[in-house]
DNA sequence: AGTAAAAACAATAATCATTCCTGTTTTTAA
DNA sequence: TTAAAAACAGGAATGATTATTGTTTTTACT
């Protein structure tokens, strides 16, 4: 079991994500972190994404467009992805609560948690649709 | 906008996928339609999964394990998927209905479906589990 | 401060699911 | 029967992600 060292890109990587209400991509991340590090890599972007996915101090989120998406916030919440540009966003759900089942057993299979994906229009896409 | 013809592989695919009670991927569709057409090819079979899917005759299921599976029923239904051996199966989820907020608009986000998916142990590994 | 083992890095190659291309075979409407 | 359109098999290409390798950082211990 490998120890973990301090390196300053994951702190980057970290403050990154921090700052955004969205859900970037792994491309996205690089791009924003090469403006303080012009040299780094792709690989190191997606090895640090893993990792602190693994320590679960991040969220990978798996949307189905073909791309991981990486959250700060690692609360269970549900996600929007607008159908048209694409975008990953939180969604608040009143009185949906998909956690109620996780911890019980349904036909023999044991519930330990639990993935809700929301499709649909978003504010801005309706927005930009002729009004 | 091309017209369909018949296809005796799609059939072929069609009646496989009916058959099945998990969610099988492409991988696993095509080696078993090879038992009929020893000559079909992956990307016929990719191709006709993708006919089907935008046809909505058949759902594409992408429950974060990196593999695309394929389901017959197309109806909105949450699917589980155990964490020790991937199988997708149906899951009854009393008093959960995230189709509910289907047609609403939350946050000027206007929601025109959901996907929900449960993780955990499923019945036949827990009991593979020593017991 | 100096050093050496472990971890992380940049660069780049490899993997793997899926899609695309090309020349041939099926389907189907006339 | 025929000919255009669609589907096919085989294989190449794509694209996101992971693995490899030689070099640089980090860090615990002098």
């Amino acid at each position: 079991m490998p120890s973990i060292k301090y390196s300053r890109q994951r702190e980057a990587i970290k403050r990154f994500l921090q700052s955004r209400r969205d859900h970037p991509t792994a491309e996205v991340v690089y791009s924003a972190v090469r403006n303080e590090f012009p040299n780094i890599s792709l690989g190191t972007v997606y090895r640090n994404l893993t990792l602190l996915a693994d320590l679960h101090e991040i969220a990978r989120l798996r949307p189905g467009d073909g791309v991981d998406h990486f959250d700060y916030d690692t609360s269970a919440h549900p996600h929007f992805i607008c159908r048209e540009c694409g975008s990953v966003s939180d969604l608040k759900t009143p009185g949906f609560s998909p956690d109620s089942l996780t911890g019980t057993e349904i036909d023999g299979n044991l519930i330990t948690g639990s993935v809700s994906y929301f499709y649909g229009l978003c504010a801005a896409c309706r927005g930009r649709r002729l009004r």
